[in-house]
DNA sequence: CGACACATGTAACACGTTACATGATTTG
DNA sequence: CAAATCATGTAACGTGTTACATGTGTCG
């Protein structure tokens, strides 16, 4: 549901072709975003079977084979509802790190904490490869800044997240030294978030 | 490539079919992330193609109507494999939140710090409801504890990047009052990290 | 028996990725 | 002209979602 939007963003500036589009969007997040080109079609194709846009349906006798996409006023209301909607949170994203490290707990022969720690490690190494880059990069490029900002918050939030989660980890291996843990089978309910929309 | 492995550290555990995979999924999240069961069958069926999962192949005559899987050695090498490899990140996912603001910069008519700030607000309320819902949980829950941590961990970050982009906006604005601000056309080069693996 | 939960699947779709096929235009 | 680049697609696959179909077992 992400580069469908964006890809009416783009749109909502004037009428766009295909490969436009990719390269604009590149351009729009510093060129950290690859998008491949297959994905701009297909998707072009389901947001004018939608409604949302329309073709020029190129090769008007004139102009190259570029064809010509627009937003429709359907498409704009879709973008603008889009832009002021937060994400649907009513259950977190399954994070893949951190889902490794709550398999990890019960696979035998696998140190929970190691992964936990190696983990740790390619996030600093990662967060310093960033950092230089942004030193070295232009000064106005908005997107790359934002984007590189986004990434340098993520992954300090993912080390804080290990660090709490050694930090539990260490104190329940304190608690129930073998034992396995079983929290005295809870009742099974679903956990879910509901915010006023 | 998440529920995949996530079914494979289950089954390292011993012998399981495919509802209680389901079940034990969600009790280690700390019902948290729902899982539904369609996914379990066909990513099953693809593990036991790819030789990493065999089946008991169910009524053997014996047994209720249960078909019970268990991991294969190749299984518990790609298992093992995957616990210590973090996961590729040579470019940042594309998260949606942070694509909004990208591309609301170029919107005619939409306001970009209004976009931010609607979606902080947002945030805020969310961590709120995480915090009490962690408050009232039982204590021995480590997969709870951990789901709500990394969620509360990530809204963190989230949140201080919107801050850092509404003063990135802000300055913008300050800098380059109209003038739609083209950085000079940079050379187009990707952006990529590369990290020793 | 009939209703309900358990258990296993399948179908259809959205989205994303990689790879390939096909023209048109530019350029050496 | 030949090769490279631009531009538009299509095919196959993986993953995830929702919804439906089909048995089986238990319990009132």
């Amino acid at each position: 549901m992400s580069v469908r939007h964006a890809l009416l963003a783009l749109l909502s500036e004037g009428p766009k072709y295909g490969l436009q589009l990719r390269q604009e969007f590149e351009t729009r997040t510093g060129d950290v975003w690859p998008l491949n080109v297959g994905q701009v079609y297909t998707t072009l194709q389901r947001l004018e079977r939608d409604g949302f846009v329309a073709s020029d349906d190129g090769d008007g006798d004139d102009a190259g084979p570029q064809k010509a996409f627009r937003i429709t006023p359907d498409g704009s209301d879709e973008l603008a509802t889009w832009l002021r909607t937060p994400p649907d949170m009513t259950s977190p994203p399954r994070d893949e790190l951190v889902m490794k490290v709550m398999v990890a707990i019960g696979v035998p022969g696998v140190d929970v904490r190691d992964v936990v720690q190696v983990h740790r490690r390619y996030a600093v190494e990662l967060m310093q490869q960033w950092t230089h880059l942004k030193e070295d990069a232009a000064e106005g490029d908005l997107g790359f800044a934002l984007a590189v900002d986004a990434e340098l918050f993520r992954l300090d939030g993912l080390i804080r997240w290990l660090d709490a989660a050694d930090g539990r980890l260490a104190r329940h291996a304190l608690e129930a030294p073998d034992a396995a843990g079983q929290p005295a089978a809870r009742p099974r309910v679903a956990r879910r978030i509901g915010v006023r929309r």
